[in-house]
RNA sequence: CGGGGUGUGGCUCAGCUUGGCUAGAGCGCUUGAUUUGGGAUCAAGAGGCCGCAGGUUCGAAUCCUGUCACCCCGACCA
């Protein structure tokens, strides 16, 4: 490809609305154009590394027996009907009408069209276990988008959908998915991808996982124990908290006016945070009914676990006149029996702390909560923190970092089968429903979190396996009939040898042509000028500065076909390790 | 959905408070000349009914009302 055609218009400038650095780059070089909220499209450049990515799905898919399909990105709601969500899955489903009035959802996951693709083929045992994936566009109307690629509403998705006769069989595939995603991870040159338990959500199902790509402009918290094996996403990470004997105190209640924060109130008491019960109000989705969570003063509540622990969806209070609740002064003591409270496992083991007295302008000091209270369960509703004891180890030693999640592998169950009426004939004659699995991983979001993840000032850094081309050529005087006539051989030769090259012909000076090679950010750079001729050499670099040099002519050929060979040893030495 | 902000050539922005005559700059684009190893210089050009709709006024990019879109923070999220 000569640049003098390439259809990509570049910026000097960082646009405006970018807030990360790989939004901006992507705009700036050429790489995508905004079209509306959360909506993009990819110009050649992007449209060539997402091709290259998807290009290793697929036969890292193809290798674990996975049979590509297509299904429509439009779907009668009929079909969203049998599942049921049609109606449970909330406003990032486009729901739309035809002309003939029928409802019509726009497809932002599969599963309902999976089971209707194979329901009627998969009748008998003997034909599980099977493996079908798409790679396609989806729509979700998120709320909000943000972050360039990293969070959009239309997007392309590669998703699989494996179905089974038993547990132990979905399980033994999703150990090979597993590892499938950890090598597709690695090729695509991103070993930093790491894999961590999730939270399943409203997906279903017990096991999951979420591979995240650790940068920090990362959405979710990731969770890492740098002692032992352990990653989990905030969310579902189990916190443990050992609370020291300071000493049991008597209860007393004592006035403390226009203290509502927990922070005014141990100020005013001159009582450590740690020694303090703090309250968070939710309300239930359904019929705004109060839940409290009590936590010690210094943690905070991890909502998905509330939310799991709750079984229904509920959101932050608005703490009314009526309510049954004196907001700022809340604790477990004495807390009307209209709402529901839970306490969460960093109370236990507190011999005193300071609690909300519900009453307005007192507190507790002194609170036992086994001894003051009729009965105490504690649950683990509080999230971990920085220096927290790991689940796995039982060391102090949790670290956690930013991810944002590329891929995610969840054990499905029967949700589907069940609720779409999917049966088989198992080999004792009894209809059963399959046992699913499903596999998502994100292609322009891996392509948008690699560039995060490998950028300096000037643009992209990308792994070769994935790189828009393999080389470049910079002829910095194609009015020199010399050099562009080595320039011109170079890329002849090159391209005849399999090898990808963007050839920037044009007549421009050299910073513009450096400054854009930057943008494109193509691994391998081929110098032609006058200076480098006159030694009989071309300068070969690689985009990530590793590499720098002169090179005699009659060894360039062999030196750059080395170096491409080389950079994707690199990248491919460690997938053997996963198999 | 709550809070904050922005809409002016392809891009980045100024002008708006205090209304005034053909609406500006830089980058980019076209033509010519000089230049040529990290986004050059000079000259000449093209390109905008100032998001949209009303209103106030002799006169609106500027003031008022409405509306739409987008960005950021939060909520939500497979």
């Amino acid at each position: 490809m000569k640049v003098s055609k390439l259809v990509s218009q570049r910026f000097k400038e960082r646009p405006a609305d970018c807030v990360i650095d790989s939004h901006a780059l992507m705009v700036r070089g050429g790489y995508m154009k905004y079209v509306g909220n959360g909506i993009f499209s990819e110009y050649p450049i992007l449209r060539r590394v997402t091709t290259k990515i998807e290009k290793i799905i697929r036969e890292e898919m193809n290798m674990i027996d996975g049979q590509e399909v297509l299904f429509p990105v439009t779907m009668p709601a009929d079909l969203w009907d049998q599942s049921g969500r049609y109606e449970s899955v909330g406003s990032e489903l486009l729901r739309f009408s035809d002309r003939n009035n029928s409802r019509m959802v726009l497809g932002m996951t599969h599963e309902e069209a999976a089971v209707h693709l194979v329901r009627e083929y998969a009748q008998s045992y003997q034909q599980y276990p099977f493996m079908i994936y798409q790679i396609q566009r989806k729509f979700r109307d998120e709320a909000r988008p943000r972050a360039g690629m990293i969070r959009v509403r239309e997007f392309t998705m590669k998703d699989a959908y494996s179905f089974h006769t038993s547990q132990e069989d979905l399980e033994k595939y999703y150990d090979e998915c597993y590892t499938a995603y950890n090598r597709v991870f690695q090729r695509a040159g991103v070993p930093e991808v790491v894999t961590v338990a999730s939270d399943s959500g409203m997906m279903g199902g017990s096991v999951s996982h979420e591979y995240m790509l650790l940068t920090a402009a990362g959405e979710d918290s990731i969770v890492i124990c740098t002692d032992c094996d352990y990653r989990a996403n905030m969310e579902a990470a189990a916190t443990t908290v050992e609370n020291i004997s300071k000493g049991v105190k008597e209860l007393e209640c004592i006035e403390t006016p226009d203290c509502k924060t927990i922070e005014d109130v141990c100020a005013f008491l001159k009582a450590p945070v740690e020694d303090s019960c703090k309250a968070v109000v939710y309300q239930r989705n359904m019929d705004d009914t109060y839940v409290v969570a009590f936590v010690r003063g210094d943690y905070e509540v991890n909502e998905t676990k509330l939310r799991n622990l709750v079984g229904e969806d509920i959101h932050p209070a608005e703490i009314t006149e009526d309510a049954p609740l004196v907001a700022g002064y809340i604790g477990p003591y004495g807390i009307s029996d209209k709402v529901t409270y839970f306490i969460d496992n960093s109370l236990k083991g507190l011999d005193a702390v300071v609690a909300g007295a519900n009453k307005e302008g007192y507190h507790y000091a002194g609170l036992n909560l086994e001894r003051d209270l009729d009965s105490v369960e504690y649950v683990d509703i509080s999230k971990i923190q920085e220096g927290g004891i790991c689940p796995c180890c039982g060391k102090k030693t949790i670290t956690i970092k930013r991810g944002i999640e590329v891929g995610n592998i969840f054990q499905l169950g029967t949700k589907y089968t069940e609720s779409m009426g999917m049966t088989y004939t198992d080999s004792d004659g009894k209809l059963k429903n399959p046992i699913m699995g499903c596999y998502g991983i994100g292609v322009g979001r891996l392509a948008a979190s690699v560039c995060e993840e490998r950028h300096d000032d000037y643009g992209p850094i990308w792994p070769i396996s994935i790189a828009p081309w393999e080389v470049q050529i910079c002829c910095l005087r194609p009015d020199n009939e010399e050099v562009k006539a080595v320039a011109d051989e170079y890329y002849n030769k090159l391209q005849k040898a399999g090898v990808e090259v963007l050839y920037d012909d044009r007549k421009v000076r050299p910073g513009e042509m450096f400054a854009d090679a930057d943008l494109f950010g193509v691994p391998i750079r081929v110098t032609v000028s006058p200076r480098n001729l006159k030694n009989g050499c071309l300068e070969i670099s690689t985009r990530d500065k590793a590499v720098k040099e002169m090179v005699p002519m009659d060894e360039a050929f062999d030196f750059i076909t080395g170096l491409k060979a080389k950079l994707f040893a690199d990248i491919n030495e460690k997938v053997e390790d996963y198999k």
